[in-house]
DNA sequence: GCCAAGAAACCGACCGGGCGGTATGTTTTG
DNA sequence: CAAAACATACCGCCCGGTCGGTTTCTTGGC
C-alpha cells in the first residue's frame, strides 16, 4: 500500500487474493473439485481476471503448490536452525512439519494438494524434487536408515489423520488423530541416536 | 454359467463388469475424473444401464472401495493363517499387504479411492472402520506402539512409491519406488520382538 | 405345456447446468 | 498513447441424472 503509488493497479495483490482464494476453497472440498469461477467469485474478480493472471487451471495449481512448498522450505530451515543435535536434524524438522502450525486450513490445503498430485506427473514432480533434494543436502546428518523409517511413519500418520478428519467428529481418543501430538513427540525421540 | 437358467439374464455378472471396468478407469485416470458414460463404454451398456444397477455415481464408487477390503481381508486373512509367530502377526501381514500382489492396476485403483477418501466422508468412514475393526480383534497381537510405528511407515511408503510412479520412468536405485521390496523386508523384521 | 402378465433389465434420448477456455471490449496506469 | 489490468459475453463440451419405452426373463393359473 505504501508503495503502491509507483505500481499499477495492485496486480500481485490479486495475484495473491486470487492464490489465497484458491487455497480457502481446495481446503473445504479438494482440488479436484476447485473451478475457476469460484475462484474469481472467492477473490473478487472476474473469471477473466483469474486467467490474466494465471494461464490454466492447471497453472494455478501448480503455483499454489509451490507456494506450500516454500512456506514449507522456511518452517524446515527455522526448525533446524534451532536444533543443537546434528544427527536426524532434518528428519526432526520433517516429522514437526507435519503439524502445519496446527492450522487446520494450511492441513487441508496440503491434502487437496497432495491428491491432485497422486496423478499427476507436473505436481508429483514438484513434490518428489523438494523432498529429494533436501535429502541429498542433509546426506550426512539424515541418510541413516533408521531416519527413513521415521519420516515415513510421519507421511503415513499424516495420511492417516487426514484421511480421519473427514469423518464426523468424534472425540475418540484412540483416533490417530486425536493422538497426533504424542505420535510427533515419540517420533521425535526416535531420532536421537542414543534415545534417553 | 450352469446355474444361469434360474436366473433372470446376467444382471450380477453385468454389475460386475461395471465393477471391473470402472476399476481398469480410476486407476488410470483417478477416481475424481471418473465419469458414467465412461464406465458405461467400457463395459459395453447404456449409461442408463449403469444407473440401473447403482443408484448415483458415489455408490459406484462406495461399491468399489467395499470390494477393494474384501479382497484385503481374504489378504490378511491368508497371510495371518501362514504365520506362526504371535507377536505383530496383523501387522505383518498389513505391510506385505501394501505390495497388493504387485498388480499395478491393482495399486493405481486402491490409488485412486484414497484421493476421494481424503475429502470424502462416506468413503472416509468405511475405510477408517476397517482398520479400527481388525485392530481391536487383533489387540492382543498387535497393540504394541513400536507396531503402530511400523503400520504407520508401510502407510507412508506406499504414500510415496504412490506419488512417484506418476513420474516419467526414472529407474533411479535411490527412488523410494525402486527400494519398496527392501523396505518392506525392513519393516517386517522390525515387527519380531528379539530382532535378529 | 402354455400363455398372459408383470417385473426386472436395459436402452436412448433428453435436460439443466457448470466447466475450462477464448475473444473482445473497457478501464486504468505509466 | 501503448500496454497492462481487468470485465463481459460467449462457445463447445461433457457431466450426473431422469424418464419413457422396449426387450427379456420369471411367475403362476389353468
Amino acid at each position: 500500500m505504501s508503495l503502491a503509488h509507483t505500481r499499477r493497479k495492485q496486480p500481485e495483490l490479486v495475484r495473491r487474493a486470487i492464490l489465497d482464494c484458491a487455497n480457502r476453497l481446495i481446503a473445504e472440498r479438494g482440488a479436484t473439485d476447485l473451478s475457476i469461477q469460484a475462484v474469481a467469485d472467492a477473490a473478487g474478480v472476474s473469471k477473466g481476471g483469474v486467467f490474466h493472471h494465471f494461464p490454466n487451471r492447471q497453472a494455478l495449481i501448480l503455483a499454489m503448490l509451490q507456494d506450500l512448498l516454500d512456506q514449507s522450505d522456511e518452517r524446515v530451515e527455522a526448525l533446524m536452525a534451532a536444533d543443537p543435535v546434528a544427527h536426524g536434524r532434518f528428519t526432526r524438522a520433517y516429522v514437526k512439519l507435519l503439524r502445519m502450525d496446527d492450522d487446520p486450513e494450511q492441513i487441508r490445503t496440503c491434502t487437496a494438494l497432495m491428491q491432485v498430485t497422486l496423478f499427476d506427473p507436473d505436481t508429483g514432480t514438484l513434490w518428489t524434487n523438494w523432498l529429494t533434494d533436501r535429502l541429498a543436502r542433509h546426506a550426512a546428518t539424515d541418510s541413516d536408515p533408521a531416519l527413513e523409517v521415521i519420516r515415513l511413519a510421519a507421511d503415513g500418520a499424516w495420511l492417516a489423520a487426514r484421511t480421519q478428519d473427514t469423518l464426523p467428529d468424534c472425540d475418540d481418543p484412540d483416533l490417530l488423530r486425536n493422538r497426533l501430538p504424542a505420535l510427533i513427540e515419540r517420533l521425535t525421540a526416535m531420532t536421537y541416536p542414543t534415545p534417553g
